[in-house]
DNA sequence: TATTGTTATACTCTATAACTATA
DNA sequence: TATAGTTATAGAGTATAACAATA
């Protein structure tokens, strides 16, 4: 439909080209792992009884130490009126407890009970895990996008 | 805490070691840098006034055809009867319509408007744009990325 | 009988606003 | 006054079960 001329534009950066760039194509790739290995997910939380943000919010808590309740709505990006109701159904299920914080009464510090260390644990395995069409590429393979993506993230 | 000697499974496959797999690590980048971009992507969808599953059914419906309910609960990876709900919002707005289909009255045919074509036109030019830890690699890595990643999904 | 889409119901996540108890 | 957490309220996504229309 466009010209057979690829676009250009005159003041373009790295690529001579945004739309034949290959990370463009790349960012398609990884967007379509990522759903792809949604379903995979989610089975795997709805064995353990836990949804997405009961999971994530499980892995927000270091074992052995207290978090208070505003750093873990950070964490989880959402609001802290979330929080309440997000921690009130780990607490009743005894997977954590509000407990104090000395010099500020105000601040709730949760902390993971044994059996919350116990199903937290069971989360990371299951999570750690990488897919299929991560784990079966070649050694090289794997260890460039290990190399890649890591340094994407360090910047 | 474990001993100093790798972990080692007797009849491990490929990696000798399944905890030093770069392929664990690569997940784990992998997962960290979705997570990241979620917030830009929330961003991108408030303003268009979408949200996720909105903008996946609307991203699901190739412009100038129909397509059944029950292919867009399949794509949407929910049951059908949450589509209903979906549909209803989208169709509100004006931006699809439920058509019907030859031969088989039972069956909606779902169809984007001129409106629907237009905004889904604009979710797909702010969604396929790489987020910039992927956009600033370098070009060897961009193609390098890219090129793993098909070889991934190519199974 | 089986399938497509809907309705009814219930639960979770999410946001905003108003409130409390502290600081 | 400002902050940590709660409550009230509302809307969206999700699942299950029961249903109507059609095949």
């Amino acid at each position: 439909m466009a010209s057979a001329v690829p676009q250009r534009s005159p003041a373009a950066p790295a690529a001579a080209s945004p739309a034949r760039d290959p990370a463009r194509e790349a960012w398609r790739l990884f967007y379509e792992l990522a759903l792809a290995n949604k379903p995979t997910v989610a089975a795997a939380l709805v064995e353990l009884d836990l949804s997405m943000t009961q999971a994530q919010a499980l892995r927000a808590l270091q074992p052995g130490t207290g978090r208070p309740m505003s750093e873990l709505a950070r964490h989880l990006m959402c609001d802290s009126s979330n929080v309440t109701g997000v921690v009130d159904r780990l607490e009743a299920r005894g997977l954590l407890e509000r407990g104090s914080v000395e010099h500020d009464r105000r601040v709730k510090a949760l902390r993971l009970t044994a059996e919350g260390e116990r199903l937290r644990s069971e989360v990371e395995a299951r999570l750690s895990s990488p897919p299929a069409p991560i784990a079966d590429l070649p050694a090289a393979d794997r260890r460039a996008l290990r190399d890649i993506l890591r340094r994407a993230l360090d910047r």
